[in-house]
DNA sequence: ATTAAATTAGAACGACCGTTCAAATTTAAA
DNA sequence: TTTAAATTTGAACGGTCGTTCTAATTTAAT
């Protein structure tokens, strides 16, 4: 056994790979600030060194993780060549790399009224990314001519609210076998949008 | 001032409807025995009177408000003469009668280790309701001969998580703002399922 | 080697919460 | 009127939790 180093940097991360873990599974207020120390290996006093309180932990992890979902979009998206088939490509990396259970546990934050306003509308604001992209397919879409013109704000909304509501199915089902139920979706949507008919 | 009478049944009636506003408002957790009794002003004793504990009421609150919307939309059923108009009848039952916030406690419950398995199962068993609903519709509108022939399960699950999706509207905005909205997506998935093409 | 800063642990605190319990009060029956 | 049951209260308990604080340990600079 080496003689232990102090690595500030790596117990961080260590941290806040457990704490995201954690609040998925058991939710924001279930998830004890002393799960994530034993869970982590961490003392608590060690976790308040790093982050303010919990609350600004949550949101940090939780914007990161939206940051993360939105990075791996950008980097998948270019090897779709269309708007439909990157509508296709969305609806399977939000089948699969959409963190339900974490963005949930931001609600239970959010609707406690003791939690800091700041934190609330930070969370809120966490909605706008994965809208953010559907309306740059959408707009994609109708300017390369795939899509009719349309009210491209109303369809951005429906869009979301669609693959949001379907990602409440990620918590009793298996994710292989909801895609033909994002497909579908998707397949349906286009029948709307798309130019030329069925 | 008359005499004070005890009235058990009045005082229960009034804890319920006490614990269901909290309950919408604050979430599972964050409303304790002791602001429903603050709120209802009877003692905390006493509401373990009527309750043997608070998951058993949460759980009796949320079976009664889902058998509620319920009953409600069956009366309002029988004035639509066609699934359509049913379908459009539906979007408005849920976005008016729906009650997002209470059902998305049960969320924060079942999503607890601590919670009994019983009231978990109970809670998700709630979520059969709206879906039994959507699919006697759906049946309805193919035994009609106004909807294509289809894989009928599929079309409910779409429809129920569309509309449950577009429900966490609900947290941020005017219901009646939301109303084209619900109706659009009726809309684009009559379109999926009518006969007659578009 | 000395020293100041960075890092980590763990005890302790104060607040809150779900639940229990014994006692007080009211009701209804005898 | 007496008595037992139903109803209601409020104090109390045991537990948990977020946070703070002090002290110990390690690191890096002098």
């Amino acid at each position: 056994m080496n003689k232990r180093r102090y690595d500030s940097e790596k117990a961080k991360v260590e941290i806040m790979e457990h704490a995201v873990s954690l609040f998925s599974q058991k939710g924001y207020n279930q998830t004890s600030v002393g799960d994530i120390s034993t869970a982590s290996g961490y003392s608590k006093g060690h976790i308040y060194y790093h982050f303010e309180n919990k609350e600004k932990l949550f949101v940090l992890l939780s914007q990161q993780t939206m940051q993360d979902w939105h990075n791996k979009w950008l980097q998948k998206e270019i090897t779709y060549s269309t708007a439909t088939e990157k509508l296709y490509g969305m609806a399977m990396h939000v089948l699969y790399h959409y963190q339900t259970p974490l963005l949930r546990s931001g609600q239970e934050l959010a609707s406690n009224p003791k939690s800091s306003p700041e934190s609330v509308k930070q969370l809120y604001n966490l909605a706008i990314v994965p809208m953010g992209a559907y309306h740059a397919i959408l707009q994609e879409g109708i300017d390369r001519g795939e899509f009719v013109h349309g009210n491209i704000d109303e369809w951005t909304v429906l869009l979301g609210t669609w693959l949001g509501g379907l990602c409440q199915l990620t918590n009793t089902q298996e994710l292989k076998a909801l895609e033909p139920l994002f497909n579908q979706a998707i397949t349906i949507f286009l029948k709307e949008i798309k130019k030329g008919g069925i």
